[in-house]
DNA sequence: CGATGTTCATGCGGATTTTGGTGGCAGAAG
DNA sequence: CTTCTGCCACCAAAATCCGCATGAACATCG
């Protein structure tokens, strides 16, 4: 597993050099972040960490380029404990955690491994649609500031809609996401689960957004439309 | 500015002391660490210089044990260059910074100055969290001033918690980060901690903070919500 | 030994699924 | 254009299942 290190501090970078090789990691470090840039243009990375505040370039900007650019790894943003967290919450800087300094060599371990195991599911962006905001850091959907209070298989079947709004998705794939590949159900499961759902967003005062599409799933719409 | 150097080798340690005096600090000197220990609590220091190796206590166990105590001056760890050492576990213990032997001696006067100017400025770092203080200089959690008595690992659990406040975290990470990653346990492990730390803070008259998110994980909560 | 940490067995309650029934929509037939 | 018919979405409540909490027993470490 290869891994990116982007920190100008020249005594954090060592010794995360040392956790990160003991654990196995194949490590290389940049001393800011044009040089990181550089260097995930030249090599390919499975993981990036990235201090907040670096010369030339800060964390967040690296980030918001590479995504542009599709890179697909996982990122991990450092920052110093009294920077503006809601900051890394807000921007949508295309990190998929953070970590606040100091912090503990198991946690960081952690969340390495978190991220790579769910690798395209990231951590801290929000999406939102129509007063519906999906906050994956705390697992949790909220419509105008309400969080609606959702169980597992709720959560998953809302935010997969949320990721796509406006478009269908066959019941079929709905129940492959949400029960995963070859569950044994009912087709009537999935009724009843979007019954749950359609109460719980009328509970916060939602308007009628999951639409059915007779014969083929459920999607996201406009509630104007 | 009163100065302890805690070293076990004569010649550094004279060394030390001349470069130190030179430089204006009241310097005192302590063969091991237990010896360390007790100067500490017969005297107040501003600083302290502990050699990560030393006969009867180390370093990093007099800084845990000190922070324990309250203290609060600043603490320079000093490391051999070969030692493979778990910096970050240093840092954990409460040391603030520390430097790799041999070194120079402006490079240590320059981070002795560093450290002081850090005291002088907000240095106790704390978390707080409806009445819950983390006390990251101590490694103590309190409530309501009220310090609660906590083990390890439950320790290592309620910070994680309250360094993100709100945020769900999954039975999987805290588990990698409480036990460390590949620890054999059985998943019921961390209820019974959950059921513990709930307990102490019952008992210290905490409320109801601590939400079980079925499914998920736990997380932090507003008492009032 | 005592403090700390882990497992076991059990019970509860909420989460999930099923059942069975109702209603509406669409296309076919009148 | 209207009616019929079958399929499918929808609903409510009941049944089942599973995750979690709990207290006590057991292990481990200092």
């Amino acid at each position: 597993m290869r891994i990116l290190v982007a920190e100008d501090d020249q005594r954090l970078a060592k010794m995360l050099r040392l956790h990160l090789e003991r654990a196995g990691y194949q490590v290389d470090v940049a001393q800011d972040g044009v040089e990181a840039l550089l260097q995930c243009q030249t090599y390919r990375y499975d993981l990036l960490i990235l201090d907040w505040m670096m010369p030339r370039k800060s964390g967040i900007e690296v980030a918001a380029t590479l995504r542009q650019e599709q890179f697909e790894g996982g990122i991990l943003m450092l920052t110093a404990r009294d920077t503006e967290i809601d900051l890394v919450h807000g921007l949508d800087s295309g990190a998929d955690d953070y970590l606040v300094k100091p912090f503990q060599s198991n946690e960081l371990l952690a969340r390495l491994r978190a991220l790579s195991r769910r690798q395209q599911k990231a951590f801290i962006s929000t999406v939102t649609f129509h007063g519906l905001v999906l906050d994956l850091s705390s697992q949790t959907i909220s419509y105008e500031r309400h969080p609606i209070d959702l169980t597992r298989r709720e959560f998953e079947f809302l935010s997969l809609l949320l990721r796509r709004p406006e478009q269908v998705m066959s019941r079929e794939l709905i129940i492959e996401v949400v029960w995963g590949i070859g569950a044994d159900i009912t087709d009537n499961a999935l009724d009843a689960l979007v019954r749950l759902v359609r109460k719980k967003l009328d509970a916060v005062g939602a308007p009628n957004l999951i639409r059915t599409v007779r014969g083929f799933g459920y999607r996201l719409g406009d509630p104007h439309a």
